[in-house]
RNA sequence: GGUCGGUUGGCCGAGUGGCUAGGCACCGGUCUGCAAAACCGGGUACUGCGGUUCGAAUCCGCAACCGACCUCCA
């Protein structure tokens, strides 16, 4: 593929050139979580799918508004006449107000996302704090007819709908196989039909989260945030619109139809959906209760776990999978990944420390070339680490003098490495490793008790030089003599 | 049941009509006081059966198995 973007969409089920809407304007939104608990392992595959989506489309030049939300209201237990708000349900377990649940479990999200190097996103809107636009927009999928109120609830009318757009278009379905696999409701609906979902809930008495509204009073429903939020914020009509593949269905579809409904068209140029993480060849999920923990694994403190695993291993595990298939959670997997990017990592402070020659032995173009390809082909980053390592290959050549690159070619490698490993990926040494640094307090001791060594070394007194390795290792300090002197790198953590 | 997707070597995981993916693990070698790292070399692969083709892991058909969505789920 050449030097253009391509995403699949969703829509299509095809790769499509990306075209912006307003370059060099892009806007991305991404479903955020509902913070009614940790985040798990599949919340990171979202989370850094997307963040890797909006480095590379601000890597390309655009100006992106990335948009992902909080939902802190309407996202309900079970079917949508039945359920209860998971929010409220989990206050009332605690016995604490539901924005205490909310900024709870918000923070600790901010707190696994820094971790993991995601970016912030441009704006973070939360369902609650939009419930005015919410109810606009009801209000505007009621005059155009496709919305009912029942018992002072409002309900989309899907099947009214479908007679005038189609229903069911992004997740492939028709509105007549829906029909005939729903359930019978034993008739204490009030949905005039059973694939109705709900825009408006009237809060029953003992419902502590409601507001005022033309119905009752009550919350909004569950799908209705995105499409008032991303319409807010990116206007009618966006660029991507990004999200696991189990929201595909209803949530997006359901987003797609009150867009439709309310503002006349649909909203979303490119929708781009991520596959899930398998757990011994389930859906990891919340549902199936087989999930772990983002702390859990970054403690190890979970029975699946035979030990600790760092953010950045945990980013780079799904970073060498591509977005859209289903990656297997495995210990063996996480371990060759810490390995992996060790090797990676490792290589680019090599690669800082190398001095340019007179003549290049290796293309760092055409390896440019390669990057730039793997990424424009539908973010294609398990190809772009295999490049990477290529060149991991090659700074470990230079390194040894086994083949040379020209300053300028040097130069090049060192901004390609950067630009990828760094900005692109997110990928960075972890925090004990930069804190240290290679300059500063440790630095110079580090060189002076390897002096030492070497002094040990040269007069054959290997006993001590090697007491002297040994109690760094202890320390978590690795010691590589090569053939200049000795080296040395913290241990990977965990 | 309906719709969609998958099945690649010891593990993870790309790819694609003919050219070594890559990582991890393993084996041999070089270097080294030893070790680690690094470098060089090596083996094991495309679920099965048919078809198209000069040539298929890659396209088509059938079968088996696995999974996702159809209710909440990133």
């Amino acid at each position: 593929m050449s030097s253009e973007l391509h995403i699949h969409n969703t829509l299509s089920r095809e790769k499509e050139k990306f075209v912006a809407l307003h370059p060099p304007l892009v806007g991305l939104y991404s479903c955020g979580p509902t913070v009614y608990g940790d985040a798990h392992l599949g919340h990171a595959r979202q989370a850094i799918t997307f963040d890797v989506v909006y480095r590379y489309l601000m890597h390309l030049g655009y100006k992106v508004r990335y948009v992902r939300n909080i939902t802190d209201v309407g996202h309900l237990e079970n079917d949508a006449d039945e359920g209860e708000d998971k929010i409220q349900v989990k206050a009332r377990l605690e016995e604490l107000e539901p924005m205490e649940v909310v900024q709870h479990y918000m923070n600790r999200y901010h707190d696994n996302m820094r971790s993991l190097e995601v970016l912030p996103p441009s704006i973070e809107p939360r369902a609650s704090g939009h419930i005015i636009e919410q109810q606009e927009l009801i209000r505007k999928i009621m005059e155009a007819g496709f919305a009912y109120e029942a018992g002072g609830s409002v309900y989309f009318d899907v099947e009214k709908f479908n007679r005038h757009h189609p229903y069911g278009q992004l997740s492939g379905r028709r509105i007549e196989d829906l029909l005939s696999n729903t359930r019978s409701l034993d008739g204490q609906s009030e949905k005039r039909n059973p694939l109705d979902f709900a825009l408006w809930k009237k809060a029953d008495p003992t419902h502590i989260m409601r507001w005022p509204s033309a119905w009752s009073e009550g919350y909004p429903g569950w799908h209705l945030e995105c499409s008032a939020m991303s319409t807010k914020y990116l206007g009618m009509e966006f660029d991507i619109h990004g999200g696991g593949m189990d929201l595909l269905f209803p949530h997006h579809e359901c987003e797609i139809a009150q867009n439709v409904a309310g503002y006349g068209k649909p909203s979303v140029r490119y929708w781009m959906h991520n596959n899930l993480i398998t757990i011994n060849g389930q859906k990891m999920g919340r549902s199936l209760n087989n999930f772990i923990l983002l702390d859990e694994l970054f403690t190890g403190d979970h029975e699946l776990l035979e030990q600790a695993y760092a953010p950045m291993t945990v980013r780079f595990f799904i970073l060498q999978a591509h977005y859209r298939s289903t990656l297997d959670f495995s210990n063996e997997a996480l371990k060759a990944s810490e390995k992996g990017l060790d090797r990676l990592l490792t290589a680019l402070d090599r690669l800082e420390k190398l001095k340019g020659g007179k003549t290049s032995t290796l293309d760092v173009d055409g390896l440019a070339t390669r990057c730039v390809d793997a990424m424009n082909d539908d973010l294609n980053t398990p190809v772009l680490i295999g490049h990477l390592f290529d060149g991991v290959k090659w700074i470990n050549r230079l390194a040894e003098g086994q083949e040379n690159l020209t300053a300028d070619d040097l130069g090049k490698l060192k901004f390609l490495y950067s630009d990828y490993v760094h900005n692109i990926l997110g990928l960075r040494p972890s925090e004990a490793e930069s804190a240290a640094g290679t300059e500063g307090l440790s630095s110079g001791l580090m060189d002076l008790i390897l002096e030492i060594r070497s002094g040990a070394k040269a007069n054959k007194d290997f006993q001590t030089a090697d007491q002297i390795r040994d109690a760094l290792s202890a320390l978590g300090i690795v010691v590589k003599d090569r053939k200049d002197g000795a080296d040395w790198e913290f241990k990977e953590q965990a």
